[in-house]
DNA sequence: AATAATGGTTCAAATAATGAACCAACCACC
DNA sequence: GGTGGTTGGTTCATTATTTGAACCATTATT
């Protein structure tokens, strides 16, 4: 591994849970040797991508990858790009639909629009989706990085209730069928009687970076309705997908 | 520089208004090797700090940093901490209120909350705020590092309006009282008829991080109305402070 | 068809990264 | 109030990585 890829790998050892490392800590954990450790903090540290508490002594990630990621964002609006086609899929399917984003480890819910109804199903901003027991993680393992797979399939699969899939040969095969089919069906995967399908919004290198999903209370929903969701969910996927990689350039210049 | 240090370099190379750059070209502005840039352009995108659109073969900042940047403001809820406050301060003064971070030599606005009225100081999410000649800039520098403020002194110092102080002395003077009074006073430095306060906010160990500022026109503005704000903003930043640093593992310990 | 861009590659030479050994502080524990 | 085990931080000869001129293949421009 070359000097840079060693320095951001220090990087990734900071985590949600663990978001202050020592010096001694960072070494260990990276392998590398302390004097190693300490001067690709200090390079870090000189370009705002890391900062030291001057008490503790410990280092955090720095404001410096804030300002970057604010940049890409300008270029790469997830959110203005999608919602609106969210919004169109709430509006024809009458059911609940809602936008993920690849974070941490796990997705995270960024959007949702819920249908103008009573029994619906109800989804949080901010709510973490389980990878392997919602239909919008295993659409994103459909067109993740072998690795994400991997990882997840040898973590802890939970059982959220008596239909999710915990078995990683089933699992599997699920991302198989998604990947053939272009979305996923989640029966009761993550909660009782609420059935979904998912499609993954892709990157330009093919990986997913999110998903697009709709749910809705299995005891309304028809076979034929699945499959029209299905479709549709898939085709707002791809439309995303295409606005946020192809047609780009001439949206922003649209804006200029 | 070491190899980190121009890798990060590179990073900084992509802008707002440029955020695709090709490989030549940033060679050429980086003045690194065109192989060079290329090799540190792969270990970049090994990581997901820079993506390579697979058409243009351009490259562009990578999700990686969005990643990385949430898991900071996961620690360091800027943003999240210093919004409802910024909100109080608006409803309380009835006047645009503006929050700012400081990136790599200019402070960036975050955040603003404009008041319900037609005759308003109007200020843009990420407009640059030149550190001499605004409030917030001012405040800033009273509580930045030496070294910092050395730069911004020897820098060039453009009048953007009839009043802007850009003899060194005189802003030397302008920061001092600053720091001796708590908050600081711009008088259409940046802006004709425009005059701001501001105050700093900090980190734990003192150094200005970012600002908060009340900035209305001159016009309604009374010399009881200035010292009024300036005390609230004062009021309003420390709190942000504290927040930040005092609690701020108390905070995370609860939400777990 | 010629020209000058572009992105990308190679390999000997130059340079920067490495890590064992070294301090100085601090903390806990008998 | 030692004693052993931490911690963060530094040094410098050895070593491995980075470097860049020259190279090719494509793709516009002229």
């Amino acid at each position: 591994m070359g000097t840079v890829g060693k320095a951001i790998s220090l990087l990734e050892l900071f985590t949600i849970d663990e978001p202050e490392l020592g010096l001694s800590d960072l070494a260990r954990r990276s392998g590398f040797d302390k004097a190693t450790t300490r001067r690709l903090l200090m390079a870090l540290t000189g370009h705002g991508f890391v900062e030291q508490d001057a008490g503790t002594r410990h280092y955090r990630l720095g404001a410096g990858l804030s300002r970057l990621a604010r940049i890409r964002e300008a270029r790469f609006p997830f959110l203005q790009t999608a919602v609106p086609l969210v919004r169109d899929l709430a509006a024809s399917t009458a059911e609940t639909v809602h936008l993920s984003e690849f974070g941490v480890d796990t997705l995270v819910t960024v959007h949702v629009e819920h249908p103008a109804r009573a029994n619906r199903v109800n989804v949080d901003i901010g709510q973490l989706l389980p990878l392997h027991s919602t239909a919008s993680g295993i659409a994103y393992l459909a067109f993740a990085r072998d690795e994400t797979v991997r990882a997840c399939l040898a973590g802890a699969l939970n059982a959220f209730t008596a239909h999710t899939l915990i078995e990683p040969a089933a699992i599997s095969r699920s991302i198989g069928e998604t990947r053939d089919r272009g979305y996923s069906i989640c029966d009761q995967g993550f909660e009782e009687g609420v059935i979904s399908v998912a499609a993954a919004i892709r990157a330009a290198d093919g990986c997913a970076l999110g998903t697009i999903a709709v749910a809705a209370p299995k005891a309304r929903t028809t076979a034929a309705a699945i499959t029209e969701r299905g479709l549709a969910v898939m085709a707002a996927a791809r439309e995303i997908s295409m606005r946020l990689n192809g047609d780009n350039l001439q949206t922003l210049r649209r804006q200029a």
